[in-house]
DNA sequence: GATATTTTATGCTGAAAAACATAACAAGCC
DNA sequence: GGCTTGTTATGTTTTTCAGCATAAAATATC
């Protein structure tokens, strides 16, 4: 865990939530923050650790899992660059409920409680901003507490692949998804085991749907994938 | 669907939002606020409506659900008294995506969104309150959907009763729960088929957990229901 | 580059829960 | 009261999926 790095980004770029500053602010927090690198599988925070401030992710991958019976994780979040990070719990006045780990290397950029307090206090843009991402969040987590636990698994794992897709991306080819998983994580995001995550995506990939290389999905058959993904 | 019902006591209860309203604040949301009364039964919003504002349930009971594959609704949400709803797709910038119905005859009181973003604006404690309903609720979501996918019907039963136990307390006799649920939404609730839900709770019944009176639930033996709850 | 460890792949078995069926019972309505 | 409609109860069948076992492949470690 090292200190000092480079995030000059999260101040730039008009999708992170620091565009909504006032200039004085931006120089404030430019001041204030420290950014942290955090190597590949590295823990960001952990499930009862008390929060600590607002964590911005300049670059890299995280999941969000909490760990419920048997220790089982079900990824709860995927976080991508600019995406916020440790701030429900703030507010919600409570310690952490779930765990980060980075999935690739990772700088974060964090802001201490007190210091985001006062920009919360100071200027009501920024606060909406926040406000925003909670609500957005809030939105995702009802919707995916429906999917997964109605849909079958063909379904469910349909989703998760479209949603690793609208999360992060694809590659120039306009078909790979920008994002490696291993099959265990699939499985944790997708709510069944390890076992059926593998026998699953091989089903899809024989069914032309998608195509497997390594840890590298291609979507192959877009239609297809929401079809199974809507009919559940 | 009345008018200008009595909603008084969401201004004076400590535990309602408006308790964080400057006096010349609430002076203005007495002024401009309208105030509904529901029967039972009757959507307060659905799934797809746009947003109009902050709803504060001042007096009945709410459930609010999302309709997954094959209609088959689940709960997302339970309301009581002073619960705030329907402005995280306000925040999101997004219609509902869920639907909100009476389960009693209920009072609500609807501040417009104009007028609600200029008290944010003003006011950043009540800002910070709204946040932090959100990031409970995000908390609670969060909990829940790991809890739904990964405990046995047993446990999502007894977590369920737990639940409800939690939100609307316990009759005079310290041990009936103050909420009647159809067995429906019990199984709504707690993701699981109505037979299921009927059958497991006789079980508990038998188990001597609960005793039931038509809609009516007695948790006999907490410690029990607790233990059946988090072994999940 | 050889060995250990982790990840991926696939088959088999049994448990859990959904789906279906039927009936008793209660409640609202003419 | 008699009728319809909705809710609760319980038994049976079928599907889905988790659990377990084993092996191959890939990756990490020394």
């Amino acid at each position: 865990m090292q200190k000092n790095f480079d995030c000059d980004k999260c101040f730039d770029a008009p999708e992170a939530i620091f565009s909504l500053l006032k200039p004085e602010q931006k120089e404030f927090v430019r001041e204030r923050h420290s950014c942290v690198f955090y190597k590949k599988n590295d823990v960001i925070f952990k499930e009862e650790d008390e929060p600590i401030g607002l964590l911005v992710l300049c670059d890299g991958k995280v999941k969000v899992f909490r760990e419920g019976v048997g220790r089982r994780e079900q990824i709860v979040r995927m976080v991508k660059p600019y995406g916020l990070m440790g701030f429900r719990a703030l507010f919600a006045e409570e310690n952490h409920i779930a765990t980060a780990v980075a999935l690739e290397d990772a700088i974060v950029c964090i802001i201490d409680k007190d210091d985001l307090m006062k920009l919360i206090r100071e200027n009501s843009d920024f606060a909406i901003g926040l406000m925003r991402s909670l609500a957005t969040d809030l939105g995702f987590s009802n919707r995916r507490t429906v999917a997964l636990t109605q849909k079958h698994i063909r379904g469910r794992l349909a989703e998760s692949i479209l949603f690793l897709k609208d999360t992060y991306g694809l590659e120039d080819d306009e078909s790979t998804i920008k994002i490696f998983l291993s099959r265990e994580d699939i499985a944790n995001l997708s709510n069944m085991t390890t076992s059926n995550a593998i026998r699953t995506l091989s089903t899809f990939a024989s069914e032309g749907v998608i195509s497997i290389t390594g840890r590298k999905i291609k979507i192959t058959d877009m239609k297809k994938l929401e079809r199974i993904s809507s009919l559940g």
